[in-house]
DNA sequence: CACTTTTATGTAAATTTTTTGCATTTCTTC
DNA sequence: GAAGAAATGCAAAAAATTTACATAAAAGTG
């Protein structure tokens, strides 16, 4: 249902032309009918035409589920310092946390804003699915790879991050290699594990000894570093998936008396700030997040304009590695 | 200057009528002009007033200057969580950069959302007195603490936060007391640090033995341990004014191989989750973003539907000590 | 293939919404 | 208390949107 200026001077009992002009005036005057008039047209959800092509920028949401941990202010800062170059307008939005089928929440937003970026681990290639049937020809990317995607991706070079750091550790010279690995489920964590475990196959005596499957957590790093105790092994080089999983690691190694670098070298995936915090500092992978953001929004808006009809394009955003005390070479 | 459906027609070239009973159906169909109408609305920015007011539900808007490290995700998130519950839908939105007067962009956000709750630590009480001039009877709430509040505030309590740490300190039987502040023109720091002050003074037999004034950051941490390390103090409770300061101070601190919490303990601000990472684990003062979120979306609410008209009421939401092993009693 | 039905579209009329001219009232200022 | 300015409502005018009707194209049917 439209909300009209009927509806605002019914809710206010002043008369249809008094709302008109109060609302058109370009200067506000702050009296107490125009404060009642404006609270009564906020409250209603009257659209503010006056000044809504005002700017005349692209309005693009970034769509995200969770927003807890560093990682999704670098997400946002990203997108929001990309941004700044832009005609876009990023507004930060999300879907309800309750809602295991995004579907909906995420069609009702396209009504509201001219593209979409989606950041939403748990969306599987049959959510995309829909979403497209339903969304039609809309402005829509994912910012996560998917193995077969369904819908434009902007995302980072996660195999290629992977592969960086197992070849980062044999220039250390290691030869033992081993891995926690994010939900496998995930294809940014299984392109990461796979990078790194192609890197480890077609090097001549490069050897994987061990593994652990985590969740990405520090817990799993804690539990991680239980398991690598029992199996003994020394010079070993690790890649720990994402920082966080390093972070347990370290500290359960460390309680144990582990030294790092001297008994193990590990590298992490993010590059979080407290990379640099760590006693050693974690070697990571950089994930530039203002790139993604540049790219991301620049594939909207090309898509805003040219309302083209693509299905599944990729862009990959390379990664750089970040070598810090927690792979030092041995002695 | 508003959009109608006449721009729409021009720019898709179908008739006025033909634009109208497509926005208007209520199943889409997805065919080639419909994706050209539709795409041509959003493009313009034509308001959707089919489902405007659908939901019913207040937009609140949640500004913010930064977006970078753990704290804001924390901020973010708690907003987030909090609009779970509530009849409000949470837009996380921000101000120029560039931009030292985010005047003007809080004034024209004000047309496009029911309430604003600011977290912009430059601003000044003359730029708050300014929106509130211009803004008029609007629902707006600033999420800092201000040393004269020219409008409503929700914060948590800083200074019963610092003034708990001291009280700690205490209670572990430490009588030399040191602190590193933040930038005292910023209101929280500063009452944090008249907190612990505050306790350290009224106290018989404690003593402020040393103090360092930083910017919350970890290099001011480390800043600051190589200011306190040329006194050569020991024995000493050391109030770090943040966790990133605290962060770097312990980690210069075990670089010169002093032992935590054998030589000095410390405690931060803002229980970030590092805390629990870092060897030994640092005691800090927990802010429950939650809560701090709740609170904040009621008084909004509750402006939005009342109107009223309030200067500078305070709401305070207490904040805990989160003890851990930086501050472990001495042995 | 001829015929019917459905769908899409434009024109123009009908309806709704917004703006504006004019008269009246209320508030300010001197 | 008078003169001017501002606020407001009514009703007419203007603008925007929806709908009735006509037509043409596409799809379905025997």
């Amino acid at each position: 249902m439209r909300v009209t200026l009927k509806h605002i001077s019914d809710d206010t009992g002043l008369s249809i032309a008094t709302v008109s002009r109060t609302l058109n005036r370009k200067r506000r005057r702050y009296s107490a009918n125009e404060e009642k008039i404006y609270a009564s047209a906020r409250k209603l959800g009257y659209p503010f035409f006056t000044n809504a092509g005002e700017n005349g920028k692209v309005s693009i949401a970034l769509v995200m589920k969770l927003f807890e941990g560093e990682f999704y202010s670098s997400l946002i800062n990203g997108f929001y310092e990309a941004s700044g170059n832009t005609d876009s307008e990023i507004v930060f939005s999300y879907v309800e946390k309750q809602n295991d089928n995004p579907v909906d929440d995420i069609i009702s937003l396209s009504k509201k804003y001219s593209g979409i970026c989606l950041f939403l681990p748990s969306m599987t290639d049959n959510h995309y699915l829909k979403i497209k049937e339903k969304v039609g020809r809309y402005p829509i990317i994912s910012l996560l790879p998917s193995k077969n995607p369904k819908i434009d991706t902007v995302c980072f070079d996660s195999y290629r991050g992977g592969y960086m750091m197992a070849k980062h550790f044999e220039e250390r010279g290691y030869k033992k290699f081993g891995y926690i690995s994010g939900p496998t489920r995930r294809a940014d964590a299984l392109f990461r594990k796979n990078g790194f475990l192609n890197h480890v196959h077609e090097s001549n005596g490069l050897e994987l000894v061990w593994s652990y499957e985590g969740d990405f957590s520090t817990n799993a790093g804690i539990s991680a570093f239980a398991e690598f105790k029992k199996t003994g092994l020394k010079d070993t080089a690790i890649f720990g998936g994402n920082d966080y999983s390093c972070f347990g690691f370290m500290k359960a190694a460390l309680e144990s008396d582990y030294k790092i670098p001297d008994d193990f070298i590990i590298g992490g995936y993010d590059n979080l700030s407290f990379c640099e915090n760590f006693t050693p500092e974690l070697t990571s992978v950089v994930t530039d997040f203002h790139e993604l953001g540049k790219k991301a929004i620049r594939t909207i808006e090309n898509l805003v304009t040219d309302n083209m009809d693509t299905v599944g394009q990729i862009s990959m955003i390379p990664v750089r590695i970040k070598i810090r005390n927690s792979s030092t070479p041995k002695r």
